[in-house]
DNA sequence: GCAGCTTGCTTGAGAAATTTAGCGGACAGC
DNA sequence: GCTGTCCGCTAAATTTCTCAAGCAAGCTGC
């Protein structure tokens, strides 16, 4: 399609759905023409009661992907569905870290490092298998 | 309802709700830390009947969110739940970089991975007790 | 004009997902 | 002993989401 955004939207006092609801039809696309767009990951059923607010919080996954298909940020809709508060625009992006990757990096004592790399070896002896 | 079923030690026929419960348990966290470590994004609950096989298709948000909270690939996830088809273990080796943080030093195949988590878990619950 | 077809949107029922509130058990401190 | 807190779990209520219609409007050819 040809790229022409102009969709002046401040995001204002709009609600989630008449945001999306202005969008779509700034890009005078249909709601089945979405659902499409999207993959199917939105039905244009589920889209007419977004746009009529009879959904207050989609999951993110959703909002995603009408973000892909509008060309909005994602934290847009994200902030207008209530996921994240407010947003000055300093914080969107980097949010709160560090908790999650605490955990990725490991708990392993020296012994069981060992023991599991052992293990490991182990298993790929014998790795014969073609299952899967 | 206490379902022992099969506890078969064959890494590759894991579901969501074992694997998960499998991580879960090797990184000793509880159902109400890692809810925390999720930012409230899946409750205790929810994750109590995830890992029971309560839940069929968990939103792929939360998935992403579990999946950075244990530090394993969101693939991974993602194709245990049913949203990908199962994936070659070369594909999947190959795939990306999230690959196990828990023993990053090896480039481990999803089956490795799991028989390793799997083997962990026993380790621990041999080795005695919580002490909190 | 009006049947038949298509396109855009809406609706309602029902199946899932997700949250809230609460249970009983284990364990520490008093 | 009690008391409080944490654990995993679950039942029930709420909400999201899907699916199968339905309605109105704009065609087309007759």
């Amino acid at each position: 399609m040809t790229g022409k955004e102009s969709v002046t939207n401040k995001p204002t006092g709009q609600t989630l759905g008449e945001y999306l609801a202005n969008v779509r039809t700034s890009k005078q696309l249909s709601l089945r023409e979405v659902e499409e767009a999207a993959g199917g990951i939105v039905s244009n059923a589920y889209l007419s009661q977004l746009e009529h607010g009879r959904i207050n919080k989609p999951s993110p996954n959703i909002l995603h992907s009408l973000a892909q298909v509008y060309g909005v940020p994602y934290e847009t809709l994200m902030e207008k569905a209530g996921y994240i508060a407010a947003a000055t625009p300093d914080q969107t992006a980097s949010r709160r870290h560090g908790r999650v990757a605490t955990f990725a990096k490991d708990n392993l004592t020296k012994e069981e490092e060992e023991a599991l790399l052992e293990y490991l070896a182990f298993l790929r002896s014998k790795k014969g298998k073609r299952s899967l």
